[in-house]
DNA sequence: TCCTGATTATCTGTCTACTGACGATAAGGT
DNA sequence: ACCTTATCGTCAGTAGACAGATAATCAGGA
């Protein structure tokens, strides 16, 4: 009785600071999502990378690093695992022989269409304990706040 | 002109994702923590640990790991480091001889201080788009999803 | 008491992501 | 054209956090 089943619960100047919520709710967030995507063998960020060739113009390794603030270095083991998976291919750059152009395989676009299902689940169950309404309210904040300058790197 | 500064914007589908804004939200937070943290050479989860052995009754190593919902091997290497600094200090439980209790030096004390300190201002300049109430609405909405139960490591 | 299983802290290995450096190529100034 | 500087992708090294195994200790039952 003097020894609950559970952890003991934070202190009030924790449980009110927003850093820390937003890091704990991210935390369970990221890992189910990790979870639920393990069964087709993908994380979170190589969704991120099927999306954005799918449904944009074909870009460098570069932009694509950019655009998801992955550092670049991160992004050519991504894509490593992507292209033996035949889900992208890498092509070169008509105008710069540096860089490559990321595209979309057809099976690469069939893997991003179940992902993407998986995600719909894991949102859902994510955001089960809040209504419509409040739903909204969170992505309209959130989006201001991940608004903000990437760090330059 | 037809290449503009920016990296190119996310596709639509990604930006109403909440799990997705809520990832890229708690990353700028996190990483300007510990950017702001750096001068003191102490992590958000150190300071994490500071604040519940300063605010909450003695704790034993996992107890912590527990609360924080840190990997108790994790741990070790946290006190370690903190234990070095003079900032805790590692005491056998006087009825579990595994287990140790964990306790602040007054420099601990100091430093966790000093951390908040810090960590107040992080989280002034991380909220400074949201009105009060915006901030509130967050604070609750995050608080309701962050209570989840934690993976039963 | 003795025995079995669980728990605490630790150590080792592994996996992921980032820092720094490099070769190849491009861009801009002279 | 040449030279300097910047950029793209890659590789090697490093730091952080997690999974699995281990020694010491505790708890409970026969």
């Amino acid at each position: 009785m003097s020894e609950p089943a559970g952890p003991p619960a934070l202190p009030p100047s924790m449980r009110d600071r927003v850093p820390f919520l937003l890091y704990r709710a991210s935390q369970i967030s990221h890992s189910l999502a990790n979870e639920m995507l393990a069964e087709m063998a993908l994380s979170a960020r190589q969704v991120g990378i099927l999306t954005l060739v799918t449904e944009l113009e074909p870009m460098t390794q570069k932009a694509l690093a950019d655009t998801l603030r992955i550092d670049r270095t991160s992004m050519v083991a991504l894509l490593d695992d992507l292209e033996a998976k035949g889900y992208v291919a890498r092509q070169r750059h008509p105008r710069d022989r540096r860089a490559f152009l990321v595209q979309p395989t057809d099976s690469g676009r069939a893997a991003k269409a179940a992902a993407v299902r998986i995600l719909d689940e894991q949102q859902r169950r994510f955001l089960a304990p809040l209504t419509p309404a409040e739903r909204a309210q969170l992505s309209a904040l959130l989006t201001r706040l991940s608004q903000r300058p990437a760090p330059e790197q």
